[in-house]
DNA sequence: TAAAAGAACGAACGGTCGTGCTATTTTGAG
DNA sequence: CTCAAAATAGCACGACCGTTCGTTCTTTTA
């Protein structure tokens, strides 16, 4: 082969790391994640880990972006496969739902956004980016559930996403401190009750 | 006098040390409370303040204990003021929400449920205790509500409970990320809606 | 086959962490 | 004013932090 440009291995190994490091920042939050700890959880030294990311800094912010394009590829993609308007966000909301409990109340994206809402800086920007990011998708599918005549026209799409994206951040609440099965169960219903009420 | 006891000056420090713990661990968290950093705060040495705690772990105990007084003093008791009910219901929310003005989404009790929900240990147990105990006084008054006739008979109190946690926790999440003014307006704007459908 | 590039390692740096010890200062009671 | 007790400071420790550097081993390229 001329120019067959094989794989190459650093960037099979860098996901490998970021995949260790998505688990323990489930638990730690992307600040108690430590590049030493990291390593010894790889089976690499804390240097070899370390070439992959110029910074501590820069790792977080690609354990966030890792985490970020697995939240979208398990939730959104698997329900834009039901059809548009309201079924389609009972989908997002039923996956999202799932992706609660497969985490059991541990969500990087959602431990983040409580970790740097308050500070400044490039991990700061991110986490916002990403939250108005998901905020819109979700806005998106509720204007469509009021075009396809699925919801009362005089729904606010601002309005609805943000109670049910309180809804989901009252499941990783409870879910972490009481239980997931309790707070599933209490989810739900509450749904019942939030889409009949804006229901057209 | 013949057992005057001064009032002694330790337990008084012990609580300007602790008012600057609480502060700090506003911004970031109990995890990121740091002895040095709030020695420095205070102006006093690393080991003074280590004095009047054994441990950091009783240190942030003693922090989400204050924490927890601070909060009940502030929102609880101004709302018992209010006639037992809905009306009381009502107050136990508008002062909640004021007090996550004040604090600007940098609530220690909201932040240590978040950092202790997946371990365990101590602090992990006294932040469920104080959970479960504010869900209790939130149920309580939820039950009234249901016994003065202004919600519906068939009101599930634990359900409801879930549901005004999960807009508290709404606001905080937007408000630290998106400005207090947008979320402040649309958590009235949820409740109004959760009040009428609860109502008798 | 020789040279260049890539990937991981191991050791070390300066710092900060929590936590013990021992002085020293401050305080309140007699 | 004295003196014991309480309160604080100072210092040192081992551990871990993120980061840098030079080296080694493997892989690709010329």
């Amino acid at each position: 082969m001329t120019t067959a440009t094989t794989p190459a291995k650093g960037p099979a190994t860098r996901e490998l790391i970021l995949e260790h490091a998505y688990e323990l920042a489930r638990v730690g939050g992307l600040e108690g994640l430590s590049i030493g700890t990291l390593a010894a959880d790889v089976g690499m030294s804390k240097s070899g880990v370390f070439a992959h990311f110029g910074s501590r800094e820069d790792l977080q912010l690609a354990v966030l972006d890792a985490a970020a394009r697995r939240f979208m590829a398990r939730v959104l993609v698997p329900a834009l496969s039901a059809p548009r308007g309201l079924p389609r966000l009972r989908a997002i909301v039923a996956q999202w739902s799932e992706w609660g409990c497969e985490h059991q109340s541990g969500c990087v994206l959602l431990t983040a956004a409580g970790e740097y809402d308050g500070r400044e800086g490039p991990l700061h920007d991110a986490v916002v980016a990403q939250q108005a990011g998901w905020r819109g998708e979700l806005e998106k599918g509720i204007g469509q559930a009021i075009a396809e005549g699925h919801l009362r026209a005089d729904t606010d799409p601002a309005q609805l996403a943000f109670e049910i994206y309180a809804l989901m951040l009252g499941l990783h609440h409870d879910a972490g401190l009481f239980g997931f099965a309790q707070a599933s169960q209490r989810l739900s219903a509450a749904f019942e009750r939030l889409w009949r009420s804006w229901q057209a």
